[in-house]
DNA sequence: CTTCATAGTTTGATTAGTCAAACTTTTTGC
DNA sequence: GCAAAAAGTTTGACTAATCAAACTATGAAG
């Protein structure tokens, strides 16, 4: 198996790549998420494209090939299972998962990890409303467009919440829009670039931007 | 926090020293436990003295200092919580969870290992009869004498397998001479080097140094 | 089109951990 | 009490991963 630089260079490439409309990885974001500088960073991508995990060209950025998508979403699976794992059994908070996930991911074997997935039932999505892949790789990707993209008065349902930053998530549990909850959309302010909504009783305004992170659907009857 | 590497040297020096009639601690056998050659516990070994982990003389083996004790005490705590986890709730087998834990341990954050403990109930013993160091570090060395210890005749509880190998806890948990089981000493063969235990219903024949490895304590009423 | 900020690359040095192999000390068997 | 075996030490070299800093390419704005 890659060691756990390797996993995590490749994790942070396979998000990026998500994100980017290129659908290409740059040094900079990327030694910025491993936690490298960005010659760091250059370096390690040349080595993983020499191990055929990554598909790298001077100055081009950098995309995954099949092998490093297999190995990402690997990680990744093990990532959310265990993020499910530590909420759903061990009742801890959903803000912190994520940073006690990154370390554990790492450790967990095949046996442990399917042990972890079958006691959990098989769990679709993990605390954040991220899909969790399934063994073979597959990652069904979710549905809901974001939040600042709802107009006045619509009723919807939080899907998932699409930023692990500590901060955020205890801003967002606090005011209950946790993946799972009815929302009502009170209002929208185009100038104020602010929209306001309403949970669990009390409405909060807050930025569009960060509403951009909370992907909602339409709410079931 | 100290290094995976370092902390499974402070481990093994530790379980090395228990175990050494002298308290201390060789480099041959430290290095077949961590996996590394002599020469490089050796240079391990000086490290951890510089980092007052451990206190080495040139010649004369290596013991843990107060510090190093205690930390080779917490993995010692994380390891076991762990399998112990790892038995009870993910129900793996018993002989294989020793390996799984090794790599699990180094990567348990404090608020894990305490959830952990918590959800199994604050068990004092692993699966495998292992004192758990409380979180304070405290360990209660467990009783029991060895099986090989035990005349023909004696009816005991087995209280511990002090041996993380395999195929051996394969063995043994296959004749049913796990932690708890009682076990009836059937006949001890100084010739032959070997005892006959009788546990489940089928008796089994086994050498003495085995048997040695075998904890066991007066059979309760 | 030139220019400069931004992004990317390269290089030389550093640290942790390791090995093989030459070497030294201690222990043990006679 | 001495020779051989066992245990321990040292050295020089290697790999993985990193950084700082010098350097180069790209692209956007005038």
């Amino acid at each position: 198996m890659a060691t756990e630089t390797v996993e995590n260079y490749l994790k942070a490439i396979y998000q990026l790549c998500r994100e980017s409309p290129t659908g290409e990885a740059g040094m900079t974001r990327l030694g910025t998420i491993v936690g490298v500088t960005t010659g760091t960073a250059t370096t390690m991508v040349k080595k993983l494209a020499q191990a055929k995990l990554a598909k790298y060209e001077r100055f081009g950025g950098v995309t995954l090939t099949a092998k490093g998508t297999r190995a990402a979403v690997d990680i990744l699976r093990r990532h959310r299972v265990v993020e499910t794992f530590l909420v759903e059994v061990l009742r801890l908070d959903w803000s912190i998962v994520h940073a006690e996930a990154e370390r554990l991911e790492h450790a967990i074997s095949p046996v442990v990890l399917e042990a972890l997935d079958a006691l959990l039932g098989h769990p679709s999505v993990d605390p954040h409303g991220d899909p969790i892949p399934d063994a073979d790789g597959c990652v069904r990707e979710p549905r809901g467009k974001p939040l600042s993209d709802c107009g006045a008065g619509a009723n919807v349902r939080i899907a998932r919440i699409a930023d692990q930053d500590e901060p955020f998530l205890l801003f967002v549990a606090k005011h209950g829009l946790k993946p799972g909850a009815r929302v009502k959309v009170l209002a929208v302010d185009g100038a104020a670039q602010s929209i306001t909504v309403q949970a669990d009783g009390d409405a909060v305004t807050l930025a569009l931007a960060a509403a951009g992170k909370i992907l909602a659907e339409r709410a079931p009857a």
